[in-house]
DNA sequence: CTTGATTCCGTACCATAGTACGGACCCTAT
DNA sequence: ATAGGGTCCGTACTATGGTACGGAATCAAG
């Protein structure tokens, strides 16, 4: 089976047929519009590959334009190559900053979950703790540290009277882009 | 210093305002209203970090309602053990499995490094190769193997003719929850 | 006390990533 | 030939994650 319809691939790769007629749109998959007859679109079983990097990539946190710099990236002679090189290195870079956050993130779970299991007199202990205190040693040893910022649905409160005042001007500049 | 507006806090956490504002109507985070005098937000120092915490998941795919629940997993004697504990696996798993799937692009992406910066005649090969093909051996040698699939801005199409025809009944299933 | 900067809240608006729909078209089997 | 299923395309709608705005209130300085 080397050619498969829409529905098919849809299937294999695991989305919906408009969602590959979605990435289509968005030139992150092409179509080989009716190679023999006419009609519909029928994929080479390699792009089923494609569709589920895209999906991949989407899960660990890319966006469909970072995608498809990704595969865009190739190193291809009739390219600038060094200008691939580049994007290459800051797409690494990238992936690189991901991992150590994951890994964060795994070191904390794993934390709490060798601290829980007892389910003894603990003290509270969010993923928070474990993860930007420092923690010397293999199992950070959690000890009442008083109230951690915990998120409860706490809302009291009222306005009543008004008089006038007013602010143009938005400030809101953060650090990065838009 | 220990309290912030939430101007500063905005500032220090590297957010909008707004951003804060709508991480509280989420849940994310919660808001100490006026605990002396009347009117203003004021965050404790530690609650910059949950908001960085908040961004840094979500720039490795996770959605503000999987932090909440990553936030939300505390080794809490109060509450059942057993079943943050489940959760905290869980979500380890899913770390795991992203780390998994980022250390596969990042050695697609060394491979394609290591191959590019000579420039020499190397035929085009995608980060989909390296990745999807085992590739025996620490660089992958890539050879010609035929046109890949290329997503290029080609479309020419038409449509004349016109009668009767109808379906009803969305087929559209795939795997997975919605 | 006035002024200007911030903050408050609610609502509206925006971009991204799909999903669903409608009505027509094409293909295969009967 | 015709019935039914899969496809076609364009457009509309949804959900998520913010951003922007308007007008009032509040704070800090002068």
């Amino acid at each position: 089976m080397r050619e498969l319809t829409i529905g098919e691939a849809a299937r294999q790769a695991g989305v919906g047929v408009e969602t590959i007629r979605f990435y289509e749109r968005r030139g992150l998959i092409d179509r080989p519009l009716k190679p023999h007859g006419s009609g519909f679109r029928i994929y080479p079983a390699e792009q089923i590959k494609r569709i589920k990097f895209i999906r991949q990539a989407q899960q660990i946190g890319f966006s469909l334009k970072e995608i498809h710099e990704l595969l865009a990236l190739r190193a291809d002679p009739k390219a600038d190559c060094s200008m691939v090189r580049e994007q290459a290195v800051a797409k690494l870079e990238e992936v690189r900053r991901k991992i150590e956050q994951l890994r964060q993130i795994d070191s904390a779970l794993e934390a709490l979950i060798a601290v829980c299991p007892g389910c003894g007199a603990l003290q509270a202990c969010s993923i928070l703790d474990t993860l930007v205190e420092p923690s010397r040693g293999p199992v950070p040893r959690i000890e009442a540290e008083g109230p951690l910022p915990t998120a409860s649905p706490q809302r009291t409160r009222q306005r009543n009277g008004r008089f006038g005042g007013n602010n143009r001007g938005t400030i809101n500049k953060r650090s990065g882009p838009p």
